[in-house]
DNA sequence: CTACGTGCAAACGGTTTGCAATTCC
DNA sequence: GGAATTGCAAACCGTTTGCACGTAG
């Protein structure tokens, strides 16, 4: 199957990679998905943020489509799926997985996100969790708040 | 009115101050729920914890009524409203709100959770902010993992 | 007395799922 | 061709809400 998705031909030919690699058949859907992850604005979008995009441009896909997809991309790690309380409403945030951890500040005005990554609260994490006799298996760390340089 | 909840007087007392200088009347149904999480065992409870406990205590509430009071609550700053992604399930915690701020390690086999505070942490954070150009207004920081002491 | 609070059941919003039709390999 | 994937609509689950009744002050 030939697909084309965008002109970056590279980026469609990563995305394949990827799904092959996990496993998963490479289907439209599946691709249209990645591309969009790839190509959005602050790279952290929600299930219905993608499927309205997609729609948007003319695609054709149904949301549940969206969430079995974006669920089996965060099993098989090709996305992380995050729980920002920006807005109240708690609805989750996917961002495609480079491999590399980081935190975010998020944007109580505008959504914007930015990621960050720190060394000393890490390590202080890691001693920290060694005091309490506790075993990280995983940690989340948002601050929220708003950028001073704004519109 | 007076109302005999527990045989700890100075927290029913204590209940109503807070319950009073929030503006909220001294309800039956209020003075069970602040109850519950003064005497839950690890203090973070969720609306339906709150609410089966209660109807296993004998007592006679609703569901509804528990979350009507705990928004009100949140709102009077007399408890602070989690959202530990532990389970999967992602339904909300409370825990009554006693003024120092804390982060949390939450159990992914027992859901126990533990509160710490860490200096150097709430500092880098403020000095990461800066350096971002971001104010913070809240921040969240859970660590997910297991204590190796549980049983 | 009356404004505020409660219970019930129905609505809500984000997400998941059963099933029949479709697509990839 | 056959297993994997999709679309649709219905179910789901935690939470919220409209309304008639009840209660604190």
């Amino acid at each position: 199957m030939y697909i084309v998705v965008s002109f970056k031909d590279n980026i469609v030919i990563m995305s394949n990679i990827e799904l092959k690699n996990a496993g998963l058949k490479i289907t439209l859907p599946r691709v249209k998905i990645l591309s969009k992850l790839e190509s959005s604005e602050n790279h952290h979008m929600s299930a219905e943020d993608i499927y309205k995009e997609l729609i948007n441009d003319g695609e054709v896909i149904s949301l549940a489509t969206v969430y079995r997809v974006l669920t089996q991309f965060e099993a098989a790690k090709i996305v992380i799926r995050h729980h920002f309380e920006s807005d109240g409403n708690s609805q989750a945030v996917f961002e495609l997985n480079h491999g590399d951890h980081h935190d975010h500040m998020v944007s109580l005005k505008t959504g914007k996100v930015v990621e960050f990554y720190d060394e000393i609260i890490e390590n202080r994490q890691k001693e920290l969790a060694k005091e309490y006799n506790f075993k990280i298996v995983d940690h989340s760390m948002i601050l929220y708040g708003e950028f001073l340089d704004e519109e």
